[in-house]
DNA sequence: CACCGCATGTAACGTGTTACATGATTCA
DNA sequence: TGAATCATGTAACACGTTACATGCGGTG
């Protein structure tokens, strides 16, 4: 759904061609999510099988034009005017991993939990080395690279309070 | 891949059958996750086509059993072994919204901030309950659920500084 | 009897991903 | 000239989801 309505988002500023809009993507989020120029043409496809947007034409450079239909704007508007459905959580693959590791005999979970450390430590940084790396002014990317950071502390938090459960349990079978 | 390799670790306890699974992977995550049962049949499918899996007979109620081939015992190990991938973070539908938002014309960032923020705390609102309704001594499941928990805090926190960012930039502009 | 939970599947579809084919333009 | 970028697509596939079909067994 966030290629399909980003791109939809983007048209309703205007017409744009398939490769603009792959630009235009990216640079909102400061190249966080490169976004496959294939992608988009099937995306584009879609949309114009589902009534959403509609050829429009090419410009002064024989670019494929595409525009956003009545239906198209009232489901960006729809999109805008409801909040991103986090109560049915999306499978989090680590959550159900170390859900599996702690009751499965032959798994350490604690090596599970310590890999999964590391890697995340290192991804924040990462985050935040691209973060100062940005051109100053970019809201945009730089709000993008926040949520990450702000997503990767909350994991390393939660993955210490897995290791201290962990520990309690082994010293209170003891 | 979440189910995919949950199925594949399950297995790797003994040969079960597709519903036996299904009953498991939701025990652990606490049903935080239900798993369609046509979902655990193609998943088991594929597995077996890619020779991760085998049929094992039935067992003495004549349910089909699976269990893991050694290919299947090798790709779990890998799995465990290696952390889960966050620094090619998957597409966050919240942060591209808030990227494009700030940065369209017609959208008013700060209303989809604010309907965003009621529902990230509705949904804290619900996990807390969720576990505190849970039975005393499942680890999983409250860990699963404190993942939740962690992950929605942060989401607040991050939103509320993107509404301080965007009245800074705001207030800077005048 | 009717309903529910258990049990095994199949079919169709949605979104996303990669790889491939093709051609124009620009630039060292 | 050769490489990189721009530009438009197609094909095949992976994963997940829902809905449907079918049958068994127990319980109110």
């Amino acid at each position: 759904m966030s290629v399909k309505h980003g791109l939809l988002a983007l048209l309703c500023e205007g017409p744009r061609y398939g490769y603009e809009l792959k630009s235009a993507f990216e640079a909102r989020t400061g190249t966080t999510w490169p976004l496959n120029v294939g992608q988009v043409y099937t995306t584009l496809a879609r949309l114009e099988r589902d009534g959403l947007v509609a050829r429009d034409g090419e410009d002064p450079e024989g670019h494929a034009l595409y525009r956003v239909t009545a239906t198209g704007t009232r489901e960006v508007e729809d999109w805008w005017s409801q909040a991103v459905e986090r109560e049915a959580p999306p499978r989090d693959e680590l959550a159900i991993k170390l859900a599996l590791a702690v009751g499965l005999p032959g798994v350490d979970a604690r090596d599970v939990l310590q890999r999964q450390r590391t890697a995340t430590v290192r991804a924040l940084q990462t985050h935040t080395r691209k973060k100062k790396a940005l051109p100053a002014g970019d809201t945009a990317a730089s709000l993008v690279l926040d949520a990450l950071v702000f997503a990767a502390e909350a994991e390393v938090r939660w993955l210490d309070h897995c290791e201290a459960r962990l520990s309690r349990a082994r010293n209170g079978a003891r």
